[in-house]
RNA sequence: GCGCCCGUAGCUCAGUUGGAUAGAGCAACGGAUUUCUAAUCCGUAGGUCGCACGUUCGAGUCGUGCCGGGCGUGCCA
């Protein structure tokens, strides 16, 4: 590859970006300024637009369109765009070539892979903790967010080259597990004569059962107690029921992961059980410390800047004063065991947001442990929470979470019904294809496209609307790119030959070089959804890419255009179909399909 | 009480270290169909960006105060 293609690679903001700060420079003598290059506000500025002249004119306290006219003189940039021009207090217009746009598409076109978008320079080590689900019982809407959310996160990370660990944080060592452990061996005892014969048929109803048991029956209870401490304590007969418990619960809630097309499997899996060993060293380590104090029996950090309701020290609580761990002290196993062990360069932790005080006082601790290096990057990625209609959180009629596992297979029903009044023509089996693509991917992209922040009103209508920005509009939209593929044959048009050594294009309609434009930003999207880890950055990226296409589509005839603009059409065509084909499916996990 | 998040069009929401006349979708209204899937597109209308000060050449974005909502706040996760 020579050094040309490399550069031309990088999204084209950034290369802006580089010459910009770097003439900015020259011209102010302060050094590399940043260029504050942003899309342009309005098509009639142009494609780009930099910003940053009137910063740095404020700075050296000069004149801002001076200093613009004077930076502009220095910038070398003919070989991507038109003569630069100065607008309003200092504002710098760009506008593409359009030869620099074909050769654009062109080496994206070359770029089966990785459609034209460079790795990072600087591959790290980035564990991601999300999903985490407490194994003994069903999944539920609770978890959608951080599961999917991290496992884009995932996606999008991978892409662009760094190492990924995936840590689903399970919760397999709760003292749940006593109750469990205690009501398998009563209702069936030739289980622990034969743990491969556990056989958990409703995970939820199992736990459920154990529950009431527990809190009706005193015996029982204190049974229950004592197999947590047998547990703990590493019991040969009572840990081997336990692990049958956690590889039958792993069988409700794999099948959640497949449908959700997320790639979480068993070694991703380092759940609590994993640090239960760890916690009286690391709460050791933090006494000999004196990182951690004796405080109303509690084992306790007082990390500096939080304080409690009286305004005293708000504690982190490590140890009971029963001696028992915490989630905090298992936290702190964990992100010491990533740093040291896993070699992470960056942890990013995808949990609701009414964990924040909890990450913030964990990433304080670890950072007094001395166990967060300079280079060590500590994230919590927080979301809000998926709201029913009456702006509550989510629940049944009857009060309790929603299994995740119905909220999905409900989808897919409605999807089919969808699917069924508009196309009944298709096979049968097609259509529970299409129904399960729909159905499913409605609902993530409809959490994808909300700010992650902000809570949602889950709603089935909105999210399997074909109109606005949904995962059927999306779908259909590739669906019809891919429909001119498959016309293409009966009109006797050779797709194939025609974009083969394709190496030179025809752009003039305002229609094509509006959704060129739009392709070629698909890397720089990618970066600024991967900086915030905001997957709606990348949705509505995809949205306005469906749009610009349909504009196209209604503008431009593909098929029964002339011999000289047809491959530069149906390159545009294609292009369109990877880029939805990719963002949809390899960096949300949402299936596309080839007809609706 | 204190801390964190939020308040943008009738509704649901975008708005990326402060940038030009604040953008979409839904709903409403008006147009486009001898078609490559109209499940589409184009257009119109709709806003004191919760309120008030302040910083700035420039504020939805930053600061302070207030109003309204959500969440959190010592032995759950």
């Amino acid at each position: 590859m020579d050094d040309r293609l490399n550069i031309t690679m990088k999204p084209v903001i950034d290369i802006l970006e580089e010459r910009i700060s770097l003439a900015m420079a020259q011209v102010t003598g302060l050094g590399p300024q940043p260029a504050l290059v942003k899309p342009a506000t309005d098509a009639k500025f142009g494609d780009y637009q930099a910003n940053g002249v009137m910063a740095a004119a404020k700075k050296l306290k000069t004149n801002p369109r001076a200093l613009a006219e004077k930076l502009v003189r220095q910038l070398e940039l003919d070989d991507i765009c038109m003569p630069p021009e100065i607008a309003g207090p200092g504002f710098i217009n760009l506008r593409l070539k359009t030869d620099f746009l074909a050769g654009n598409l062109l080496e994206i076109n070359a770029d089966t892979a990785h459609l034209g978008i460079s790795r990072t320079e600087k591959p790290k080590t980035i564990v991601v903790d999300f999903s985490c689900p407490n194994i003994a019982k069903q999944m539920h809407v609770g978890h959608l967010r951080s599961t999917i959310i991290g496992d884009s996160i995932c996606k999008m990370l991978n892409f662009q080259g760094h190492n990924v660990i995936r840590q689903n944080h399970i919760g397999d060592w709760g003292t749940q597990f006593g109750m469990l452990i205690a009501y398998l061996k009563q209702t069936s005892p030739e289980i622990i004569e034969d743990p491969d014969s556990i056989h958990i048929a409703d995970l939820e109803q199992f736990y459920k059962n154990a529950k009431a048991r527990c809190d009706a029956n005193e015996d029982f209870a204190a049974l229950s107690r004592q197999e947590v401490v047998d547990l703990h304590e590493g019991s040969k007969e009572t840990l081997n029921v336990w692990r049958h418990i956690v590889d039958e619960s792993r069988k409700h809630y794999q099948p959640v992961y497949d449908v959700l097309e997320v790639n979480l499997h068993q070694d991703n899996e380092r759940g609590e059980s994993f640090y239960a060993d760890r916690l009286a060293g690391i709460v050791d380590e933090l006494k000999e410390k004196s990182i951690a104090t004796e405080s109303d029996g509690a084992i306790c950090v007082f990390p500096k800047g939080f304080t409690n309701k009286e305004g005293e020290p708000l504690p982190f609580i490590i140890q009971k004063t029963d001696g028992a761990f915490l989630y905090a002290t298992t936290d702190l196993a964990a992100i010491k065991f990533r740093i040291t062990e896993l070699n992470a360069d960056k942890i990013i932790y995808v949990t609701d947001a009414r964990q924040k005080l909890h990450f913030d006082m964990l990433f304080a601790t670890a950072k007094l442990a001395g166990w967060v290096g300079e280079n060590v990057e500590l994230v919590h990625v927080t979301f809000g929470t998926v709201l029913g209609e009456d702006n509550r959180p989510l629940k049944t009629r009857s009060g309790e979470n929603v299994k995740l596992k119905e909220l999905l297979e409900e989808a897919v029903v409605r999807a089919r019904a969808v699917v069924e009044g508009k196309n009944s023509e298709l096979p049968d089996a097609e259509k529970e294809q299409i129904a399960k693509a729909v159905g499913i991917g409605a609902v993530k992209y409809a959490d994808y496209s909300n700010n992650r922040t902000s809570d949602y009103v889950f709603s089935f209508d909105k999210m399997l609307a074909m109109e606005g920005n949904t995962a059927p509009y999306m779908q259909y939209a590739y669906a019809r790119v891919k429909s001119i593929e498959r016309k293409a044959a009966k009109k006797d048009v050779d797709v194939e030959s025609e974009l083969a050594g394709i190496n030179d294009l025809n752009l003039t309609e305002p229609a094509e070089l509006d959704l060129a434009k739009h392709l070629i930003r698909y890397g720089e999207i990618i970066e600024s959804a991967l900086a915030d880890c905001r997957p709606n950055y990348l949705t509505q990226y995809l949205y306005e890419l469906a749009q610009k296409f349909s504009g196209f589509y209604n503008a431009c005839p593909v098929l029964a255009a002339d011999k000289a603009t047809r491959p530069t059409r149906l390159l545009l065509c294609d292009l369109t179909a990877r880029t939805i084909r990719h963002g949809l499916s390899e960096l949300l996990g949402i299936k596309v399909v080839r007809q609706m």
